[in-house]
DNA sequence: GATAAAATGAGGACAAGTCCCTATTTTCTT
DNA sequence: AAGAAAATAGGGACTTGTCCTCATTTTATC
């Protein structure tokens, strides 16, 4: 952090409207100065790299890099700023996986802007924090075992998820294997091992999920 | 018009932050004043049969009743009102359905800050306005003749709709049958009766048709 | 170089979806 | 009341995907 008072922050998100709106509400939080809005990942790792930035708020589905590859790429770069995810995503698996990535604050698209001045507060003073209405899961993701680890796509190989994204673009295992020059019967068979991996079974199991996991691979 | 310097609008959008950011956006535009604001269709379909409503500012993707539903319940009851969307979907084919419906305008979500007042300009002259990026589309509108029909959505019944929108949600054949009380078999022949309307064959083409038109159904 | 992980591929049984066909009943429209 | 449109459902051939088994090659890692 610059000083006690002030937090730099960025905004990394791929709506222009979104970011104007956000921005108007992040700068009525007294510490609080927005000194980079972004688009996309690729645009805010190099502000990331550059510059001492306090706070990114990023949202999770964006183009070129999305907001988990970022996340993951500065823990590489070992760049401490604190990411505070803005998402639409209501769901546990994608606030745990952040979490488990060291996420410092999840917030609610719907209720960002009413969650967003204690967010700021507790996470200046190194605490988490998660919108209200998800409150209980962050208890429950601290107190899970390390043992039970979420069945997640970050457990697949990169051929794995190869195919996974492409299933999620509702490819066929023909087109699939055109695209990466193999046989079908691999496709199947890397398919049958996703779905294990996943704890998936069934006809349409592993399509559903590549469809619905598909902003966040 | 209430007058010859103020038009009356309201924004129809279910991102509070997104509806935050447009509203500074328009309200820099003199002549311009925003009226209200609404998360999703029915919400504003309310405001647009209590008042007198010159321009709606709507996303086409919102909970309970999208954008293009709005649109159609306003042809029903005669609501003059202008309708301009906002969309992230730069598709020709959801272009060319909300013409069809009668949109004076549609802007992409991307560039709207920059287009909005040269929008605003022409829709008050009653002409209709699309974003600089895809204005070849207009034109294309404009001279298409009107036999060479869209194969679309809006040319199913309404069993087949459901079906749709069952598919969207990934679901198989069987849950589907379990959820109308019908048998898989009916639900197969409505697969091949949709299939044709849309012009679509193979596997998995009404599949990937289903999910990616999904915000729109 | 040895071991482990990842990627490749196949055989075979079965389940699910595609796509023709036909047919009856229900609902809407005029 | 008559005709059209929509919804229902089945037969049967074919394609595609699922899920076991097993095996070989390639790529890291130590």
């Amino acid at each position: 952090m610059s000083d006690n008072s002030t937090s730099n922050i960025i905004l990394v998100d791929d709506h222009p409207l979104l970011r104007s709106g956000l921005r108007m509400i992040v700068e009525r939080i007294p510490g609080a100065k927005v000194i980079g809005e972004y688009g996309d990942g690729e645009a805010a790792l190099e502000s990331l790299r550059a510059h001492s930035i306090d706070i990114a708020m990023v949202d999770v589905d964006m183009p070129k890099m999305n907001g988990i590859e970022l996340l993951k790429k500065c823990n590489e770069l070992t760049i401490r700023t604190s990411f505070i995810f803005l998402t639409m995503y209501n769901e546990k698996s994608l606030l745990f996986r952040l979490l488990d990535f060291g996420a410092k604050g999840f917030l609610l698209k719907e209720t960002a802007a009413e969650d967003l001045h204690s967010c700021f507060e507790t996470v200046k003073e190194g605490e988490r924090y998660v919108s209200s209405s998800l409150r209980a899961l962050l208890e429950q993701w601290k107190t899970r075992s390390k043992k039970q680890k979420q069945l997640s796509v970050d457990d697949l190989t990169p051929m794995e998820r190869k195919i996974l994204s492409a299933l999620a673009q509702l490819k066929t295992n023909k087109e699939i294997a055109e695209t990466f020059f193999i046989s079908e019967k691999t496709v199947e068979n890397h398919r049958v091992n996703i779905s294990h991996k996943l704890g998936l079974q069934g006809t349409h199991a592993l399509l559903k999920f590549a469809v619905e996991q598909k902003p966040f691979l």
